[in-house]
DNA sequence: ACAATATATGCGCATATCAGTATAATTATA
DNA sequence: TATAATTATACTGATATGCGCATATATTGT
């Protein structure tokens, strides 16, 4: 028997089951890790900053935030894996932009969170 | 010159200046990373899950999570370091909580954004 | 076609992270 | 004191991450 097959819990069999009826499933987790693994990087926090202000070019975005034009083109790529960001491509020049608003929100109750 | 010391950008120079001033210093950018990272792993948020609801020990939360139980140690000792959790001793049992109900609002608000 | 500009990608290095086994430390109980 | 129960830690292997160099791709202008 592995160590965490038990059922003799020190919790009330009723609060148990309040439980194990609340923690999201798997999938669920892992979605949640996954968009809050596009903010647990300062460089990706850095880039998100400055986007909410308003939609910038990669190499605004690197001379601003004087951060190296690959830097800034990966960690960008990663925020577009997590649909934290979009672009829209106009010449050669790729604009970047928060995608759901809503992201602020949790950044700025997390702020909240830490003061 | 390194790539990104360039002063030529597409913005107009009054929105450099406020991007300039509104993107959180490095110290502020680290505090928050660190924080979101607390919660960027599927493991910490199903046991945050289950502290949202009730103080637990180490024991129930392996057997309810089905967890093994120097994971969840091991877990809660990190959650710990970021301030997210806290934890009383009584004889042998450590009952761990959440330290900040804001943490809750973050995590909820997350739910809504990938919603 | 060629050069210049802007962005993206492949690769490798250094480092960080996660999970599990074994074990230590602490406390309660027989 | 011996044993059991609970939790924490050291160590390790596997994996993931962040970064930058070199380079590729794409677009524009001459």
């Amino acid at each position: 028997m592995k160590p965490y097959e038990r059922d003799n819990f020190l919790l009330d069999a009723n609060t148990c089951k309040i439980v194990r009826e609340y923690v999201p499933n798997a999938d669920t987790l892992i979605s949640l890790a996954d968009f809050f693994s596009a903010l647990c990087d300062k460089t990706r926090l850095k880039i998100l900053s400055a986007l909410a202000i308003t939609p910038m070019c990669v190499n605004d975005l690197s001379g601003l935030l004087e951060l190296n034009q690959t830097t800034v083109s990966h960690q960008l790529k990663t925020l577009r894996l997590v649909g934290a960001v979009e672009y829209r491509r106009q010449g050669k020049i790729s604009f970047y932009s928060i995608k759901n608003r809503r992201l602020m929100d949790v950044m700025l109750s997390a702020v909240d969170c830490i003061a």
